[in-house]
DNA sequence: TTCAGAGTGTTGACGCCGTCAATATACCAC
DNA sequence: GTGGTATATTGACGGCGTCAACACTCTGAA
């Protein structure tokens, strides 16, 4: 009887002393947790246990709890970057690439609810961790870049217009508020409130695709 | 001497054994640590510190944390709407209603960070409190009406069409998601990039008056 | 080869938290 | 007045993050 009655992350792992790997295993514990338990669930001595290690072990390599959730959020803010990039390079659907990258957004949050929502939780995060710091400017100047690129840029200038800053609060405001009433539950008196059976995707296409923006086109 | 040590929360209270009005006095207290100490930092055994009273006497009129949160959240709304309300009486400055709603709703939003906040933390909240539950179905029913009559709300249909569900849904995704990257600091480094000293009201101003979306106009 | 020191993991403690049960006090209807 | 109910206190419990002290393992210089 080789398996203990730890919640199995790694196989078989002999019981050393050393783990090999607690880093990486502490992580793929706390998204295991998130998964299952949500963002209330996952706390440093969670995951710990989940990694069938002891409750102080986590300290060694993260700190705090702020560093464990901001490793997490860091490998969020790379995966939002790589479903954005898939969908910009998809077949077009009649979207522009700034309405590309929103659906890419909203499909992200969708797929990963609780990861999504911890990326934003801003005062349990520290993005001067470089990890964060980094994957979260990664994400976010394809947003800003493309959004620039949408507005009339004229120059490779230092300082943007108002316009321009305009422009790019708007779209991602329009997707990150989107994301947010979806998650938090707002979204579904309105959709069930709605001829047909629409589901977030088809609303924010939906959205997406509607003339500008006045009553009257 | 007739002060006590107590976090001053009445002025010169006897120091009777039942309080006459624990449960607004509670609310006041959370209000002021919400405001002195962020979300963070509201807890019932801290509400009733700052009441003057003890660790468990919230439980007799809130039942549990979400109990006091909740009723937190239900005064945060009824203040949400009127601030809506009056933005929307004010003398017009170019803006539709619709505008002037998202205005207001950013306005109140700035002058109450940690309570917009716990007004959208879910998890944290229960709607089933009669209180909450009228007091956030008072303030979108503002914006569901207003949304809905600037799309051409043809009959008072019990379904919305695709466009209008889109219509309302934009709107609202539009300010709030605005508000969410405020409060979380993310809209700094596109305001310290603009050109002039441009604050969050002034750019939400500004998504409100540009020309409908397209690039060129 | 040995052994000091650094790195990693465990144990146990602390004060916080929310919650509960038992108890004390005050008010009110009778 | 007196019993009953509402309200507040006390003390306990387990879970949390964090810390300090200790145990185990590995590496590299002597």
């Amino acid at each position: 009887m080789p398996a203990t009655s730890k919640p199995a992350t790694e196989a078989a792992a002999p019981q050393r002393y050393h783990h090999g790997d607690l880093p990486a295993a502490l992580l793929q514990a706390a998204e295991t947790i998130l998964q299952r338990d949500g963002l209330e669930g996952l706390t440093l001595r969670a995951a710990a246990r989940e990694a069938g290690v002891s409750h102080a072990a986590p300290k060694n390599h993260f700190g705090d709890i702020r560093g464990l959730l901001s490793e997490l959020a860091a490998i969020g803010f790379r995966r939002l970057r790589a479903t954005m990039t898939a969908e910009l390079t998809a077949p077009a659907g009649g979207h522009g690439n700034l309405d590309k990258l929103g659906i890419g957004y909203v499909k992200f949050a969708k797929a990963n609810p609780a990861l999504f929502t911890l990326m934003f939780r801003s005062e349990r995060l520290d993005f001067d961790r470089p990890a964060l710091k980094e994957a979260n400017r990664g994400s976010f100047s394809m947003l800003s870049s493309i959004a620039a690129d949408a507005a009339d840029t004229a120059t490779g200038a230092p300082a943007l217009s108002v316009a321009q800053a305009a422009h790019i609060a708007a779209a991602w405001s329009l997707v990150h508020g989107f994301v947010c009433l979806m998650l938090d539950g707002r979204l579904r008196p309105l959709l069930l409130q709605t001829a047909g059976d629409l589901d977030e995707i088809a609303l924010i296409q939906a959205i997406m695709s509607r003339p500008p923006s006045a009553p009257r086109a």
